[in-house]
DNA sequence: GGCATTAAGG
């Protein structure tokens, strides 16, 4: 808070300054100059006043191509991409001649926005106005080909430069890397004059992106000279393909660590289901003090509180990131949502939403369902309304929001009318989820009937979680044949899954049928597969539990729990501390 | 000018 605040009166002062500045221009009859007028629209840019430098430059009469360039890296340096693909063809219609300096950064523009086809026809004006064999303009054309998925426009005119260094090289095996042809980017590689430190990092994470950890250790423990990124790159490699021991051991080998190291450490547990872990290493970075967390950690440790239900952690998390200035951050603010909601504490979960300036859809989509799965939906279809009205598109994802929000509402008719607006309305093509939250719809309104024959017209085929969902709602309503047909597809599916056969042995129990309970039984011991108990973790008291959602209780859960909590709050003398919280079969559901 | 981390769903 008190970062972003000092940020802000700062840049007000420098936009005082701005306006002294430019008071003195046009006093002294400087506002007409080449040489001025470029270095103010660059300044403007860069106190991110693009309003301002565009009036300051719509004044001048006969605008050179210095002053259209500045427009465009202004433009382009606060992210308006399409602006700058918009500038540059009004640029062309006043016949002004496009520089050296030009080409690069329309074309970066065209890149970011997926202008294949602007991309082009700035290529034919290359072409045209002999700017070929420049080496920047080639590296910018080869960046639009090989991201645009055009590899072979990229290869020849990586094949027709003149000259071509360190960089071209680089972009070109980037270029195959991002196609996914490893193969020719290694061959490239191999044959590359000069292999610097970012070219060895760049092959590297061509092999993780490829899941070959081996090559790529190969590569890594071959490289002359590694920095930091190098490390980074195996590191983070080896968290995201599963295997957080080497992750582990080459962050403690590690010469020199940054942020990126302890988010790749950290991120490397989140993946991995180590959340507990994840906690204890953002612990350690504070403790250790010499790199300071930024967003992408704070937005990874806030999940973990959210896996984990903690919602004391999650909140100190909280305190702490409004202390250092992430307040304003989209990310932060989106995974604050999440952990309130899912923590249980919805109305913390609005606040955060009402107390944010900027929102993305994934803010919208975050509050939508968390609002919906408290079963508040008429919040939950108000906000889906207020997220139109403020300009934000929906995706697939809002609409789970939203059916999920029916659904708990009972509100069938409105849901099947949502769902059909999704392909109607916003082209959104419904997918398996799309169709799961409407079987839940019917069914868990008891209309098992009408869900079974949406199952049947479906135009995808239903998988385990439909037919899964499904068995529940056939037990709250009692209806057997469903859920033996339910069952039926359930086995074909996921013959190894014994929660299924529980299931259903749970109806007939329901039913007292004790003889298909025994029949099921032997059913489910054919497969061979036993039911581990489901477990899950709140926090009550500053301690989090790991509750059992089963009656079997199994000691190696309690081991791990109190392994867990020790680990967590290990000056925690909390007497809640070692106590298991067992709910009932389904008190959670 | 080229290489690394983050948030939402049945």
């Amino acid at each position: 808070m008190k970062d972003t605040s000092g940020a802000h009166s700062e840049q007000l002062e420098t936009t005082k300054h701005l306006h002294q500045i430019q008071t003195q221009v046009v006093t002294s009859g400087l506002e007409q100059s080449d040489y001025i007028t470029p270095r103010i629209i660059t300044a403007c840019a860069q106190l991110k006043q693009m309003t301002y430098a565009r009036k300051m430059f719509d004044k001048i009469t006969d605008q050179n191509v210095v002053s259209w360039n500045a427009m465009f890296n202004g433009y382009a340096q606060n992210e308006f991409h399409r602006t700058v693909v918009v500038l540059f063809t009004q640029m062309k219609k006043l016949d002004v001649m496009p520089n050296c300096f030009t080409f690069p950064v329309v074309l970066k523009s065209c890149v970011k926005i997926n202008a294949l086809r602007e991309g082009e026809e700035l290529h034919c004006l290359v072409l045209k106005n002999g700017f070929r064999a420049n080496i920047f303009v080639g590296t910018a054309l080869i960046e639009l080909y090989s991201t645009g998925k055009a590899i072979e426009a990229a290869y020849k005119v990586f094949g027709e430069m003149d000259e071509r260094n360190v960089v071209v090289w680089t972009l070109m095996i980037n270029g195959y890397i991002s196609c996914g042809d490893i193969v020719s980017a290694r061959c490239l590689f191999e044959l590359a004059p000069e292999r610097d430190v970012i070219l060895w990092n760049t092959m590297v994470s061509g092999y993780i992106d490829v899941r070959n950890m081996i090559e790529a250790r190969k590569l890594f423990d071959q490289m002359p000279k590694k920095d930091v990124i190098s490390w980074n790159t195996m590191l983070s490699g080896y968290a995201n393909n599963g295997d957080v021991e080497e992750c582990k051991r080459l962050f403690e080998e590690m010469p020199e660590r940054n942020v990126f190291s302890w988010n790749g450490l950290i991120g490397g547990y989140a993946n991995n289901g180590l959340f507990f872990e994840v906690l204890d290493a953002f612990k350690r970075m504070l403790t250790e003090g010499r790199v300071f967390p930024n967003d992408a950690t704070i937005v990874t440790v806030l999940s973990a509180c959210t896996r984990l239900g903690a919602l004391d952690f999650g909140k100190w998390v909280h305190v702490y990131a409004e202390y250092n200035g992430y307040k304003g951050n989209v990310c932060v603010g989106n995974a604050l949502i999440d952990m309130y909601a899912k923590c249980g504490i919805i109305e913390n979960a609005v606040d955060v939403f009402n107390s944010m300036d900027t929102k993305d859809l994934i803010t919208w989509n975050t509050i939508i369902s968390g609002l919906a799965m408290h079963g508040r939906g008429a919040g939950a279809l108000s906000l889906f309304h207020e997220m139109k009205n403020a300009g934000e598109m929906p995706d697939g994802i809002t609409f789970i929001g939203i059916l999920c929000a029916c659904t708990h509402m009972g509100l069938v008719e409105e849901g099947l009318s949502y769902f059909q607006s999704m392909a109607m309305n916003y082209s959104i093509v419904p997918q398996i989820e799309h169709y799961g939250c409407m079987v839940d719809l019917l069914a868990r309104a008891g209309r098992l009937a009408e869900a079974v024959d949406f199952v049947k017209s479906m135009p995808i085929e239903a998988d385990a979680v439909i037919w899964a969902n499904l068995l529940g709602s056939c037990r709250v309503y009692k209806n057997v044949e469903l859920a033996e047909l339910a069952l039926e597809r359930l086995t074909e599916l996921e013959p190894k899954n014994p929660t299924n056969f529980v299931m259903l042995s749970n109806i007939y129990g329901d039913l007292g049928r004790w003889k298909d309970v025994a029949r099921i039984k032997v059913a489910m011991r054919d497969t061979g597969f036993k039911k581990l108990p489901g477990c899950s973790s709140i926090e009550v008291n500053e301690v989090v539990m790991l509750g059992c959602l089963s009656r079997e209780l199994d000691r190696k859960s309690i081991v791990r729990a109190e392994a867990n909590m020790i680990k967590l709050l290990p000056q925690n003398n909390h007497p809640l501390t070692f106590i298991v919280v067992i709910f009932s079969t389904f008190a959670s559901v």
